[in-house]
DNA sequence: CGATTGCTTGACCCCCATCAATCCTCGTGG
DNA sequence: CCACGAGGATTGATGGGGGTCAAGCAATCG
């Protein structure tokens, strides 16, 4: 099994402030799992007995609303850390979480997780900042979807995908996601994104071939974003 | 100048993990301040050098759109603490806080919090454990936004208003909003939220007198708010 | 090589944003 | 005490965005 206080993907999140001796100790009681694309991680309603680092790969976390349609809330990658709102408010999730992509990800148990925090306050600390950072994404996000048009959505999430996962050596934005995937993360219907998405390629503002999308006119997708 | 050892207000937060000590240095440093309604508390951009506690009134916190629309993202009542966002990821604030009501508050500077925060793991993961609920009512929020219709954020709204608010001696919501707040409360324009209460009043599901609100129909009304 | 799943386009229509006009309410000054 | 003005509340009319149903087309998989 692989070592915490070797592992570099740690050094992307909050275990970074973790102690040499608390790594160790993690690291004999931590299991490695790989997911496969499409599996289902946890899921709303499930008990989350720790939190995953994820190693590598993609997965969306998502949750369904009371009208039986699915929203996208989060995109989680490599170095990032998955769970751990459940964990620290001690609640079932409420939220789905499904591979995007193979995955490598390390599963901490709870005690371990709560037994540092309640002992390394920089470990609690950087956490907090990490929250709040997620809680400002997630302000903006309702502002977004409360006052935004689906095609300035569209634009938005475009735009920020492309800054998130970088581009790869064909200048395709660097995940795969179905239009159902994107629909449900800018929240409207399928049909609706891949009208939209038609729409720009027309206009040579994006490419995409499959699940391939580039983005060809940066600065138009902004205006766009921004409502003309 | 009240002492906030002394202060029944803080027990609602998570300034209640305060060592008595740590009460009395804040007592030392803080200050009261007497909002009336309609003030800005601050705005988006503003750099908020402490935190607010409030010990009456209500305000709202608010984000302006791109498209210059405005939407209130959250409402602050007595008890709660205001600020700390943008104090622990030490940004300028991106929402806008403006009372609703007089409202009497302590504000707490900076570096005391900042003290604490790194001296007691206590108040840090209380703080956690805040801001993850925060977070989850965020991502709940973007769900509704994302995939409910405008009649269903209404009723979803008026519901919750009560929920948190609780009602006054008339049965009415004990809070007063404007309907363009209520319209931007749950995103929409002013003339629709208002259309959808006078409908709902004339179905007997809820009544008002110019800002006195009464839920008639609870059940109903959580129909409305599920899809019918 | 069927068959299931995902993608795409068309047609339809309802919800809701917008503009406009009127009414109401309340604070202010004469 | 009343007149008046300003901002909020209400209702009507209208048009477009986008949700939904439906039917073909492409692609992936056993």
């Amino acid at each position: 099994m692989s070592k915490c206080e070797q592992c570099i993907v740690r050094k992307f999140n909050s275990l970074k402030e973790l102690t040499k001796d608390e790594l160790i100790r993690i690291t004999a009681c931590k299991s490695s799992k790989n997911i496969k694309k499409g599996d289902v991680i946890f899921k709303e309603g499930d008990h989350l007995n720790g939190i995953f680092c994820i190693k590598d790969g993609v997965c969306k976390v998502s949750k369904m609303s009371d009208n039986g349609r699915n929203q996208i809330i989060n995109l989680i990658q490599k170095g990032n850390i998955l769970g751990e709102r459940s964990l620290i408010s001690d609640q079932t999730s409420n939220l789905t979480a499904i591979a995007l992509s193979d995955m490598s990800v390390c599963f901490i148990p709870k005690e371990e997780i709560i037994r540092d925090l309640e002992n390394n306050p920089n470990f609690t600390l950087d956490l907090l900042k990490t929250m709040a950072n997620s809680l400002k994404n997630a302000d903006n996000l309702v502002v977004g979807m409360a006052q935004k048009s689906v095609k300035q959505r569209l634009a938005d999430t475009l735009l920020l995908l492309q800054k998130k996962f970088s581009t790869n050596s064909k200048g395709a934005i660097n995940i795969q996601l179905s239009r159902e995937d994107i629909a449900n993360i800018i929240g409207t219907a399928t049909e609706s994104a891949i009208r939209l998405l038609s729409e720009l390629k027309k206009k040579k503002i994006i490419g995409f071939v499959g699940k391939d999308i580039t983005i060809l006119d940066d600065k138009e997708l902004e205006k766009i974003a921004q409502g003309f």
